[in-house]
DNA sequence: ATGTCTTTGTGAACGCGTGCACAAAGATAG
DNA sequence: CTATCTTTGTGCACGCGTTCACAAAGACAT
């Protein structure tokens, strides 16, 4: 989630592409490759919509946006789509990436083959920690991170994916925006500011397992309690160094004395589906 | 994103919480908790929305939602929020959790202090591999995936991590249904298919990048080239890695006759290079 | 050519999410 | 108790995204 201003003055109205379209592309092209290598070479929305698994009208109407490329009666050719969403994505292009922190996340993104297999190169690795420096990983030296600027500038580094320790994750992308990256992949649970301009997108482990608690807490039984009922079991322990940590503690009321029942005891609508649907996944740059 | 079925019957009126305020829930109990940390009593929504990195006005409407916790003039009380936000997204209980398939992600997975600090508790770690049986990983000893129904069972784990290559991941989520898991994390790059009543979330790093990559695109210069022209023009740039083996060739829009399309890019490479795990869908059309 | 059958492309309706703007609630001062 | 000031809670309008439903484009058969 960009920390900035996230505005939307909606200047992209001619060639724009609309951000949940392109947010499925790449599930389509994921898809499509499948396809692909097994020689099939039409597919039609039905088939291709429910191995991407969404639905066919909103398949046709995503790839309305990029051109006509289906073929009425037959479906879409398969090698031909694949290419046009390739290059409608930039992936026919290289994108060296920086990924700063190699720490256990840091390493398995580094180990990860879903960045080579898509036009991504991993430039280099850099860490904070001395003892790191030159040690391999997934066959790269690990670097020091004097030399983030340096490695940004000579390789061209536009992307950069941030594994660091919370409390690391601002400075780190102040200093890779100040070197150039004007996309950043953050995985530290906190919230990023940076420039208009720059896009930022998170991927939070911890905000996923809460909204599963939630849906998972709605499927078996109600709430806990009304809320200002008794103490509920508190859960300590914290990973160091994170914005995070507090335990859950009960409530307090203060200010003003909360005049009870304020938690309206939730009604059993068991219409709502579980499918998280809407939820999305991540976050829109702006 | 849900798999499944994936339709909204909008039935859920009275008590439902809108999925977006239940996604931005746990982005103001970490902004929260930090306030608490800092014995910080009450904050007004601009000062939180502006720490969760959200507009205020959205911030108010999530938080009535809930109920009415602030007052007017003064704020939200922090301790106070603490406890119903966790309370509604049911933090205040524990959740047992499984990992299945301690790769390289998975055993980050298991290291990261995100799980714990926030109700999750990793019940048990489960691997195909033999070699990793009984090997501690994060102070767990790994479990075969014989184990899985048991363990599953034993401990009453409703949440399951899958972690494995994108071609067990339907496998697996097969047995972690069957066992009684109903809300599932998915890492690996596939769609799952589940019956409904059951949650998948899916986190998928390549997807996160190829947005980035998108926009990166539009920053500087346009698009390649027009794509609807001639096929041949020099776009074959394509770097060495290219999309997942074919190589990113401009297929000919053959609308009509599609001849060569049997012969497509014969996938030369085979999923062995230092980065293919099993990036490809395995899932296919019924 | 003409007819039939399949599947695309999209107009239109609808619902959700966002953000503005403001009345009202309540704190605080006099 | 009254006045003023701060900040919440929400009605309302707007735009985006989703889905339905169908005309028409084109393949294919005769
Ligand atoms: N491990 C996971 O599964 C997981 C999941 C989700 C989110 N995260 C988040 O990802 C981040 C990394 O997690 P981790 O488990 O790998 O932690 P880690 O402690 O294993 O690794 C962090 C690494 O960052 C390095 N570092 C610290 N400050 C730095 C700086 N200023 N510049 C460069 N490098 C620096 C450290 O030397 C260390 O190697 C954390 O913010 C964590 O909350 C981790
Ligand atoms: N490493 C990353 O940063 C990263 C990022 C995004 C997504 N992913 C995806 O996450 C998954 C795991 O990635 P990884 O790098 O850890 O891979 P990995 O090969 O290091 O680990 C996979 C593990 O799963 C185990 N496994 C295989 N089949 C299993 C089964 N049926 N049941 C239980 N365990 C099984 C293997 O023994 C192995 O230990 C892959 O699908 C990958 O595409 C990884």
């Amino acid at each position: 989630m960009a920390t900035g201003r996230n505005h939307r003055p909606a200047t992209s109205r001619s060639r724009g592409i609309p951000d949940a379209t392109v947010a499925r592309l790449p599930l389509y092209l994921r898809a499509l490759t499948a396809l692909s290598e097994r020689s099939v070479p039409t597919v039609s929305s039905e088939e291709l919509a429910s191995a991407a698994g969404v639905n066919s009208a909103k398949l046709r109407k995503d790839f309305s946006y990029l051109g006509s490329y289906g073929t009425r009666g037959v479906g879409y050719d398969v090698e031909y789509l694949v290419y046009q969403i390739s290059r409608e994505l930039g992936l026919t292009q290289d994108w060296p990436v920086v990924i700063v922190g190699i720490g256990n996340l840091g390493a398995a993104l580094a180990n990860y083959g879903g960045f080579a297999s898509r036009g991504f190169r991993v430039a280099a690795l850099i860490d904070a920690d001395p003892a790191m420096t030159g040690k391999p990983v997934a066959g790269i030296a690990v670097q020091h991170s004097d030399e983030l600027e340096r490695v940004i500038e000579e390789n061209g580094v536009s992307i950069g994916v941030i594994a660091t320790p919370a409390a690391s994750a601002q400075p780190v992308a102040d200093r890779l925006v100040a070197a150039g990256v004007t996309s950043i992949l953050n995985f530290a649970p906190t919230v990023l500011s940076v420039p208009e301009g720059v896009d930022v997108r998170k991927v939070d482990l911890s905000i996923e397992l809460q909204i599963l608690a939630f849906h998972e807490q709605r499927k078996s039984g109600e709430l806990p309690d009304d809320g200002r009922a008794v103490p509920g079991t508190d859960i300590g322990e914290d990973a160091g160094g994170g914005v995070t940590g507090s335990p859950v503690a009960p409530p307090a009321a203060s200010v003003t004395k909360r005049t009870a029942s304020a938690a309206p005891a939730a009604t059993d609508r068991r219409g709502d589906e579980p499918g998280n649907d809407g939820d999305l996944p991540a976050v829109m740059p702006a």
